[in-house]
DNA sequence: ATTTTGACGACGT
DNA sequence: GACGTCGCCAAAA
């Protein structure tokens, strides 16, 4: 790939470093990469994480809200919620119970 | 090549 | 605190 992709990249890696029942959010992990305001770059990254060599949980990666926004962009219509169910994660609506007690901090 | 949109977020009103 | 607008950058039309 191109070494321009460091930010696309740097996304990937981090959704992968997620820990099993946790959760972060698009900006977070932009601050950390340091293009905060470009929070919506790692949303994209996620939708072109599809053909990415590698399996990106992108199910456990959801709005600063704990909103599941890009739910609709899997499989079904429950899919992302049932994957965080299947971690302890309580979703209800499409929103994540207890957000701040299972988000993730990459810099951390 | 230009315009529109999009898995977001921060700031202004 | 709810609602509106702007900013960010990349991809699809």
């Amino acid at each position: 790939m191109k070494d321009t992709d460091n930010f696309f990249d740097k996304v990937y890696e981090i959704a992968r470093l997620i820990p099993f029942g946790r959760v972060t959010s698009y900006g977070a992990i932009a601050s950390y990469l340091g293009a905060a305001k470009s929070a919506r770059m790692v949303g994209w990254a996620m939708n072109n994480s599809h053909h990415q060599p590698t399996s990106v949980p992108a199910h456990r990666v959801v709005n600063r809200k704990g909103l599941l926004t890009g739910k609709h962009h899997f499989e079904g219509t429950n899919l992302m919620q049932q994957l965080l169910e299947s971690e302890g994660i309580v979703v209800v609506e499409n929103q994540i119970q207890d957000f701040e007690r299972v988000f993730w901090n990459p810099i951390e």
